[in-house]
Order: structure tokens, then sequence, then C-alpha cells
DNA sequence: CTGAAAGCGCTAACAT
DNA sequence: ATGTTAGCGCTTTCAG
């Protein structure tokens, strides 16, 4: 029961009587290689079960390694878990291979997991950067040649590509579609920090909407949570509040969650929604739920295709992109205003 | 704008006129060296932007790498994110990394991750095996001491640990409860292939709360699809039979989802409806979804924890552990069953 | 077509 | 307290 040794390069060549670098031929295609050396090196790999070492093979070749970093808040939250799954599934025919952790939102814990990452010398750096975390630091990496790509929010003291969703103007329509249907007191709960650069977007978005409309900015709509249990309890706030909002905007899909459940425990049923972010069963809620979608698959994607061309040596300034955000009405934003009593 | 090459080590070691493995002493906190020396070292490491590269060190200490490779079916799949997040958390500690990939529950691409996976040496393998994957080969890699643990399935052809939920007795459980609520034609929706370990486990736990009620097994109310859209195919198939079943019990989290949507879309609200796993919203529907609820949380945490025991020398035999699962009753379950004519 | 030697960046095992 | 040598598993370079 002792843990065997590892078949290495040299096992498999002197199980066949070659050299070493015969094999590695071989096993890479490199050079030539006679059928018959091909054959035995192939038999013998199979034989001993060898398995080349890809970190040794690394540490040689001395480029970087084939894998891509990944910080997101956290691989439970279904939107980054889409976004993620877009990434692999357009890096995979690269043979990149991702290395992922959730920050929780934590700079400290971003940073740790991006030094992990940079010490493992990955191909691509890709980071969802929390509020205070700095990325001055990661110059010097993209000065070896390192793409960086910021993902949901644009990271700060770095010049580098980022991929947002059309936070303002997608926040400003559904917004503006709850005012269409006759809200002037919308309530909006948004996420923590209030520094987070998705929340201020949005929130500035509604109070563009509002401003439209001209309808006063009233700063006792507005409040905050950082998770569902939170985002209940803001919703619930705000509607014992003596002049209630009639329509509650949510800030994204964990605020929808909050929002929604609270309604729906409460019995406030004619209360209007309308949410940043798509969610599951959205579509089976009464009223169902309208939303703001945004694009996952789209902000992976076009996270990735960046990534991969600077990698192809595309070397052109630092590029924000905006992936466009859709409304998508399903009623929830058309509840009745309450006649005025 | 060329790619600098990174320092190393030497590069550290020359600018403070000291030897590389001084500096390695240094950062490692190896043996002991002067206050001055560590102090010029950090200086330099500070000034250079040096940082270890973690697979030259990993390559020469021989041992495994600090990864975790994960494979799951979806990245994007919420219940697999969580167990992913739990798994994530208990490791944290250990200064392990996660190296994940979506197999879509195909074996190829299974075995192309843990192909890569090996070949990076990670420290512990965790996969949740798709049907038609042999896990044989993977015999010589336990033998090296690798910890190997399958996640929500077990493997096929390899004596190791696995983590699974009760299946069959949270679908009996689920289905007793329809059952105990007036039901006797009730609907599966199962999810594909029909091998599926998971889901040949709740039919079986389905039958078995029939069996127990004396209520026949009619091959024609089981029903099966591989993703939402499908699961609400088949669930208005079920429907419209010529003796529909009034209640259905939905096999996963995303069939779950289908069927809700498909009630939602063609009204039929008064069909009842238990799930297997639990989902977000399932409070705020109406009726509200009762479910069988599984606890990835916990399925992660059991998985790393049997794996890092195994890394810290267990050798006892390898163990199924079954993670329990919680009926919610949420009111779903109690739809009445429409009078006989 | 194949091999020998050197070296990637780092650390173990001895020196000193 | 520090340095030297060797070598991890692989590939590059240069010879044959």
């Amino acid at each position: 029961m002792a843990a065997n040794r590892r078949p290495t390069l040299a096992d498999v060549a002197r199980e066949v009587g070659v050299s070493a670098k015969t094999v590695s031929r071989v096993l890479n295609e490199d050079g030539p290689a006679s059928a018959q050396t091909r054959e035995q090196v192939l038999a013998a790999v199979t034989k001993l079960g060898f398995q080349p070492n890809l970190m040794a093979r690394n540490i040689r070749v001395g480029g970087p390694d084939t894998t891509i970093g990944l910080v997101i808040p956290d691989l439970a939250n279904p939107f980054f878990g889409t976004v993620a799954r877009s990434i692999e599934d357009t890096v995979r025919d690269r043979g990149l291979t991702l290395l992922m952790g959730s920050s929780a939102d934590d700079p400290d814990r971003e940073r740790a997991l991006t030094d992990k990452f940079l010490a493992r010398r990955v191909s691509i750096l890709m980071v969802v950067p929390s509020v205070g975390a700095g990325h001055a630091r990661l110059k010097t990496h993209r000065a070896t040649g390192l793409p960086i790509v910021f993902i949901d929010r644009p990271g700060s003291g770095l010049a580098t590509d980022s991929v947002v969703s059309s936070n303002r103007a997608g926040a400003h329509d559904g917004v503006a579609h709850l005012i269409a249907h006759g809200h002037q007191r919308i309530g909006f709960v948004g996420d923590l920090p209030a520094k987070l650069y998705t929340r201020r977007e949005r929130l500035a978005g509604y109070r563009s909407a509002l401003q439209e409309a001209d309808i006063d900015y009233d700063r006792s709509l507005v409040a905050n949570a950082h998770d569902q249990k939170g985002a209940e309890a803001a919703a619930g706030q705000l509607l014992d509040l003596a002049d209630p909002p009639t329509a509650l905007f949510a800030g994204n899909n964990i605020m929808a969650l909050g929002i929604v459940a609270e309604l729906a425990r409460s019995g406030r049923k004619h209360v209007a929604v309308v949410a940043f972010d798509d969610v599951s069963l959205a579509d089976a809620l009464e009223p169902a739920l309208t939303v703001v979608a945004q694009d996952p698959e789209e902000i992976g994607r076009t996270a990735a295709t960046t990534a991969l061309a600077r990698l192809d040596g595309d070397h052109s300034r630092a590029r924000t992109i905006t992936v466009p955000t859709r409304l998508i009405v399903r009623g929830s934003g058309e509840q009745p205003v309450p006649a005025h009593t």
C-alpha cells in the first residue's frame, strides 16, 4: 500500500530502451520517429500508465501555464456560474483549464486568489473586482504580456479590458417602465457596499429615469442589503414607510429574490416590481416578474474572446465593452397604482 | 512593450548579493536568516516584483500540487455551484485551489478534464461521474495515494469514497406526501439518461412509495427530459394523457423549473407538485413549492473533509456517505384531487 | 531518425 | 547564518 512513485519519461524510455527525448518526441509529435519506436513507446506508456507531468513541461518551456485564473464573488451565484461556463465553453478548444475561486467580495480574498493564480503563471487572469481592491500591482504582470480582463465591474488603478452590462441604461429602462405604468414612488433595493460599481450605475439609471419624469429623488426610498434575507428586510422597511412606494426596483438577482419572497410572505401582491438580472421561475410567479435581463453568456464569451485576442498579440488600447441588457416585460411592472385617497 | 521576463529567485539573489538558497529560505521561512539579509531580500522582492513560480517549486518538492480537480456537470447549475463553494470553503485554510470544469454529463469530456487534472498532479480529485464513464483507469492513481471522491453519484469500476444524497428515501417521502393528500395518479418527470444513478434511485423511491400504498406502477406516467424546455414538454404530455396524473414529482431542480413553468403557462394550478432539490423562489410561488431539499453545502463539506482525511493518511475502507434530504412542505403537494366523475 | 548534455526555477542535502 | 551541488521531470539545443 506504499505510495507508488508515478512513472516518468525516463521510466518509459528505460522500458523501451530509447532516450527520454525520443519518448518526448513521440508524445508531442515533435520531430520524426520511426513507426516501430513510436509503437513501442506508446505501448510502454500504456503499460506503465505514464502521464506526462504538465508542470515540469511548463517549467521547461517557460511560457505561461495553460490555465485561466478566474475570481468571482460566489461560485454558487448562478449569474457568475453562467459567466464561468461561457468562458469555459469559449476557451475549451484552446486547451485552457479554469482555476477558480470565490472572493465573497472581500478585497483580501480577491488578492489572495489572484496572487495564487499569478504564482501559477496563468495564461489569462479574469477578475470580478471587489470594492477596495487596488489593481495597480498587476501592472507589472500586464507588462509581461499577461492578459487581464475585469468582468462585471471595471478594476481600479489599471488600464485594462473590462466587460460590463449596460447597467445605467438597463436600470433606466426598468424604472421608466414602472413610471410609464403610473408609479411615482419607486423604491430601490440595492446591494452593498454602496460604492459597488454596479450598484452606483444602476442607481444612476434609476435617478435618471426619475428625473426624466420630473419625479424628485427621495433618499428614503433607497435601501440596501447584502443578501436575500437582508433584501427581504429592506423591502419590508420600505413598504412600512408612512408614504410607502407603490413599486420596487431590485438592484440585482439576489435583491430580486428577497423582494419577491417578502411580497409573497406578507401578501402584498399589489406592489409592482422590476428586477435587474433575470432569475429562474420569474415566469411562473404571479404576477410574472418583469426584469432587466443581463446576458451572462455573452459577458463570458466577450471576456474570453477579448483575452484570447490579447494572447494572440492584440496590442490595441484597453477597451471597456458594454454588453446590452434587455427589458423583459412579464407583468409585475404593471401592478396598478393604488387610488389616491 | 516587449514581454519582460519575470524575475526569478536568482535575480533576487543577485540583486541582494546572496545565494538563491538564502532567498528561498527567507521566503519559505525555512532555516535561519539574519535580520539584515531578511530585510534586504524582502526589499528586493518588492522592488523586482518577484513572485515565486509555484510550478517550479512543486516540481522540485515532488509532492502533489496544491490544487483540487473538480469535475461537475455544469458550472451554471446552482446545485453544483453550491457544492463547489462549500468545498472551497472547507479547503481554503489548507491552501488548496480549485481547478474546475463542466463535463456536460459527457463521459468524454469528463475524461478529458480528469486527465488534465491528473497531468497537473492535483492533490485531490473530485468528480460528479457521467453515465458511461469508466473509472478503472483511476486505480493506479489511487494507488499512488491520490484521494478520489465521487460526488452526487457513485463512480464505476473503482472502490473509492462517494458522497450522495438520500435519493431513494427522499423521493419516497416526497411521493408519500402526495399520496397522503389523496393522489393516486402521480407523474414522474426524471432527467436523462435513464441510467443516471440519481434518476434510478429517485424512481425507485417513487415506486416504493406507490407500492406501499398499493398503487400500481404505471409506466405511462413516467417521462424524461434533459433540460428545462424538455421538462416543460414532458409535463405537458403527461397532463394531456386520457387519464392524466393529478400530481407530478420532479426528479431534480431543472425538471422542477420545467414543470412549474409549464403549469404556470398552461394555467393548470390544480396539479399538485413535489420536487427533488430545492429551487430559489419556491416560497414565492402560488402555491409555494413543496420540495425534497438536498443539502449541497453538507455534500461539499463532507466530500472535502473525507478527501482531506485521506490526504492525512486515513487508509480505512472506501465509504459511501449519504447526506440526508429533508421534505419541506410548502403547499404545492396539497393541491386537491379533482372529484371523480 | 536518434541521443547527450544542458537548463527551466526551484529546493533537499549536504557542506562551510 | 549562508553557500554549493545536485536534481525534480521535462524540453531545447546541438550532435551525430
